[in-house]
RNA sequence: AGGACUAUAGCUCAGUUGGUUAGAGCGCAUCGUUGACAUCGAUGAGGUCGGCGAUUCGAAUUCGCCUAGUCCUACCA
């Protein structure tokens, strides 16, 4: 074997074996256990956050496949309708100059295809790369001709069932993209602006109490004031109650528009008038349907004033003759232009009373980071409300659990408050809606051309398909049982869904896992006719952070490759890969010197298992995860270590019988011991992994591997080999329980970090009498209860004790690691003496004692430093090696916090209420914590008084 | 405005149903190269568990209030 362990040299070489021997698919044999990957953007390449979900998931996936599940890990990727269509544009811009429009809507959707085609490997690579056991046979594209059946079909089911329709509604526009998006689209941030106090002009001579001709209104938009359609007030408004009815003479436009009455207006806020504008503000449109309020559109698609200004009734008719018109001034004009210019007009016609410093939130497009505009259009929705109830109640009765539980009552206050959903995109690249209209606009939704042609009598009237394509939430919402071939019922849908468990991050739960559970729930069906849901369990993991907690962004230059972190990287190469190709090439200074300060030196290589075991030990139920490259390093030294560890166990088995085709066996207190842990291992890592503890399960398994199996055993397992004396049953007890162990807990751990397991247990299999071509094919080990020996446990902790106790001694007063020292035992009962009869020779070589003696009761010591293992007194004796003050020191210390005990501990017993109150037990344990600190506490004291007496 | 989450060693984090000497890794200090491993070993230092109060015989753990930070939802003309 290699001196140390070099992840590159061994985890492709498995991955391509395991690949290409199909050991990923489902057996087809035991319970069914299946788990979608939530499908990563094709175009784009895994983070951090994706690497730490698929590490989840392909543990879980390897630990269900061990324990003889029927597993399927479904793989796909996801057609990200605005964000690859994004990405395609800026490329096509910057190579050949072009806009999407110059092309032409086909040949756009080509370069899409031709740019997936290239890219779409990265991600299945990295997947590849960090081990992930997914059934590479099945894997899906939300595009692919299957899944698209599975869209039209959901979208005409929802439509025929009544809860999808068409309507012209105020939506979220982005005057970039040119496209609507769902509200869960829009991000509000806290900005600054302005309040700018108009003044509107009462028409009809009317005034106000204080004699005034205008009522004084307050915007933060005033360029909109071009469609204002009322000024609304309190109906209880002392000021303002006698002007209720009246008009307004709309500045600069000239229109008369009502003073109307209504209880949304708050009297406290600026001067208790609000210019309302039903066709650019969400609270106007619902005022507007109350008041029965035209709807005046002045913005075009590009967010600019139009020419003409669009009118309609408040169910959305077009207004045909209508004489509402925009002052020549402003027509074409973008929306913050406009706003300058009618407020300077404002200002010149004396109308501007005031403005004033005002934080507002400004809706901005999750994707161009443009301020949305609110905009009538015609759009596509699903009618949730329907929907939510019973996704709501599944959630409710247990049918659906999320781990951690928290997280229902986030999904709970979504569903229970939930808003319409628009569906429709104004995009070209996504699943184009299967609704087809004729020239007179009246739409049919159907799966196709001819079957609407059909359903309707259409004849061969002119019919047009929707240019509208899907929101990419609509496709990945049936993702579960698309990819299992719905609306089919093949026999995989009958076997693997539902899935058992959904692996995601809380910033999604709304995005997909609500609207998958609405989408499934009405969409599927068991064999009893009832709603299915996708999965049983939702497990919501925390968001990977940088070193400083910030969200790794690519504009923020502090994202991480996690093949970087695999094969590392030198700092040019990170440098360039951070700050080429930037949207804000500005920035690019302050990453380089971020970059700089983080990683001065690059990046090491830390091999995939290391990553993998990393990402595990920080999944505890905390929202933020702080990658911490100091755990990635401790942990590859952990591989490190098994490598070195099985270096041992092979240079001291593989010469010798192992016990594999039998032969007397003896076993050692430490072989009965290792064995026994390794019981209480196997325990600890099943039920964490069930309870979605990956954090523990990873603790216990380091804690295990190195703080009891290389630390203690290995050095233990060395007196025994390295006996002229020890019989063939010892050496072969030894040799066996060495590569027992050792081939149990890789077999143990191989679903957190599946390269160096199979690689290891490769070379151990034969002496450990395994078959079988691949560990991840194994039976995943179970506790023996049997095998659990208490009496082993309690017998080596008291020879950890002794160790301890002498190697306490010889680091405090600065006795040489390596030279032997004699060891005297006194005051032991017998079974200290029986103990120190059987394992003398363990506590000779791990604590290079020269010699170990008993004592008597009343045979005399020679002046000794002093250990405690219990009642028993290790003693080294001081001649020549100890000294005087030091000892002293030490035994100070000691006594001191015995003393503090006793006090403690003592206080606490004297306390009537305590004594009368605790349970028994509890005040046992503390009597006998204080009788063991005070006699503890009397021989040190007596050893303290010996050796201030010389 | 409502709600959620976080606050434990210098750093990153564990801490089950209240009873532990409050733990781990990294970092730090001292010592250590003949037999798996310096990507290592041995020993050690380091915490009034954010603050205040309450419940209790007993609180890192339960409850209330406060402070700091993060996030979500709604809304602010």
């Amino acid at each position: 074997m290699e001196k140390t362990y070099n992840p590159s040299a061994i985890e492709q070489q498995w991955y391509q074996q395991w690949e290409h021997n199909n050991y990923f698919a489902p057996s087809g044999e035991g319970t069914p256990y299946s788990i979608v990957i939530p499908p990563p953007n094709v175009t784009g390449s895994l983070h951090m956050g994706h690497a730490f979900q698929d590490t989840i998931m392909d543990a879980l996936t390897r630990f269900k496949r061990m324990q003889g599940h029927d597993t399927l890990w479904q793989v796909g990727t996801d057609h990200a309708g605005i964000a690859t269509q994004m990405l395609v544009e800026r490329k096509i811009q910057a190579e050949e100059g072009k806009t999407r429009h110059d092309l032409g809507r086909d040949k756009f959707l080509k370069k899409v295809w031709e740019w997936k085609a290239e890219s779409g490997g990265t991600i299945t690579q990295q997947l590849r790369r960090m081990g992930a056991s997914v059934d590479w046979s099945r894997e899906r594209f939300t595009m692919d001709d299957g899944f698209y059946t599975a869209v039209q079909e959901a979208f005409v089911r929802l439509y025929d069932d009544g809860l999808i329709y068409r309507g012209k509604r105020l939506v979220n526009w982005d005057p970039k993209l040119h496209t609507a998006i769902s509200d869960l689209e829009v991000e509000s941030i806290d900005e600054k602006g302005y309040l700018w106090h108009l003044r509107y002009p009462l028409a009809g001579g009317a005034t106000t109490d204080d004699g005034k001709n205008f009522l004084v209104v307050a915007t933060t938009r005033p360029e909109t004031m071009l469609g204002d359609a009322a000024v609304a007030v309190h109906p209880k408004d002392e000021r303002y109650k006698h002007l209720i009815g009246q008009f307004i003479k709309l500045p600069l436009v000239g229109r008369l528009i009502p003073i109307i009455a209504d209880d949304y207006v708050d009297q406290e806020f600026g001067t208790g008038c609000v210019k309302i504008t039903p066709a650019h503000d969400f609270n106007d449109y619902t005022m507007g349907q109350r008041h029965d309020l035209g709807m005046i559109n002045v913005f075009d698609h590009d967010a600019a004033i139009v020419q003409v200004p669009e009118v309609y009734t408040t169910s959305g008719e077009v207004v045909a003759a209508h004489e509402e018109s925009i002052p020549a001034a402003y027509r074409g004009l973008d929306r913050f232009v406009a706003r300058e210019q009618i407020v300077t007009d404002l200002t010149a016609a004396g109308l501007l009373e005031e403005i004033e410093d005002h934080g507002l939130k400004v809706p901005r497009g999750d994707r161009s980071g443009l301020i949305i505009e609110p905009l009538l259009t015609d759009q596509w929705f699903v009618s949730t409300k329907p929907l939510a109830k019973p996704a709501i109640e599944a959630v409710e009765d247990g049918r659906i659990e999320f781990v951690p539980k928290q997280w229902e009552n986030t999904y709970f206050s979504w569903m229970r408050d939930i808003q319409d959903w628009c569906i429709s995109r104004q995009l070209w690249w996504g699943h184009r809606i299967p609704a087809w209209h004729d020239d007179d606009g009246a739409f049919y939704v159907g799966r196709s051309e001819a079957e609407v042609r059909l359903k309707h009598k259409l004849g061969d009237i002119n019919l047009k398909q929707d240019e509208d394509v899907l929101d990419t939430w609509f496709s990945s919402g049936l993702w579960t049982f698309g990819t299992l071939g719905w609306p089919n019922s093949t026999e995989a849908l009958a076997k693997y869904h539902p899935t058992d468990v959904l692996v995601t991050g809380f910033d999604i739960i709304f995005f997909w896992v609500a609207r998958m559970i609405m989408m499934t729930m009405h969409l599927t069906k068991d064999e009893t006719g009832e709603a299915q849901v996708p999965f049983k369990t939702v497990y919501v993991h925390g968001l990977v952070r940088d070193q400083d907690g910030e969200k790794m962004s690519k504009s923020k230059g502090n994202v991480i490759d996690p093949l970087d972190l695999i094969d590392g990287i030198e700092l040019d190469a990170l440098l360039e890969k951070r700050t080429g190709n930037m949207m804000q090439p500005q920035l690019a200074k302050k990453i380089e010197k971020q970059t700089l300060k983080h990683f001065p030196d690059g990046i090491a290589s830390y091999g995939t298992d290391a990553l993998r075991f990393t990402l595990c030990s920080l999944a505890s139920t905390g929202r933020d995860i702080k990658l911490d490259l100091g755990r990635i390093e401790g942990n590859r030294n952990f591989c490190n270590k098994i490598w070195n560890a099985t270096n041992y166990v092979l240079m001291n088995c593989e010469a010798g019988d192992c016990g594999q085709t039998g032969g007397e066996v003896e076993l050692s207190l430490a072989d009965r011991w290792i064995r026994s842990r390794l019981q209480k291992a196997e325990q600890k890592v099943t039920e964490s992994m069930g309870v979605y503890r990956f954090d523990h399960a990873a603790e216990a398994l380091y804690h295990f591997i190195w703080s009891e199996y290389c630390d203690w055993y290995l050095e233990l397992s060395k007196p025994v080999l390295w006996d002229d004396n020890a019989t063939e049953a010892q050496l072969r007890g030894t040799r066996r329980t060495l590569v027992g162990v050792l081939e149990a807990v890789l077999r143990l751990a191989h679903p957190l970090m599946p390269y160096i397991t199979e690689e290891i247990w490769q070379k151990l299999k034969g002496l450990a009498g395994k078959g079988g071509a691949s560990i991840m094919l194994q039976p995943y080990p179970v506790a023996d209860a049997g095998l659990i020996d208490e009496t082993a446990e309690v017998d080596l902790n008291w020879v950890r004790g002794v160790i301890d106790g002498v190697r306490n001694i010889r680091g405090e007063m600065n006795i040489a690691p390596g030279k032997p020292i004699p060891v005297l035992l006194k005051q032991g009962d017998t079974a200290d003496r029986q103990r120190l009869n059987t394992n003398s020779q363990f506590l000779i070589k791990l604590a290079k004692l020269e010699s170990i003696t008993w004592l008597e009761e009343d045979d005399e010591a020679p002046l000794s430093a002093t250990s405690l293992v219990g009642g028993l007194e290790v003693l080294v004796p001081m001649a020549g090696l100890i000294d005087k003050d030091a000892e002293l020191g030490r035994l100070n210390k000691e006594l001191g916090r015995l003393l503090g005990e006793i006090k403690r501990l003592g206080g606490k017993l004297s306390n009537e209420k305590f004594v009368s109150k605790a349970p028994a037990q509890v005040i046992d344990k503390e009597r006998d914590k204080l009788r063991d600190a005070e006699t503890a506490a009397n021989k040190l004291q007596q050893k303290v008084a010996k050796i201030e007496a010389i």
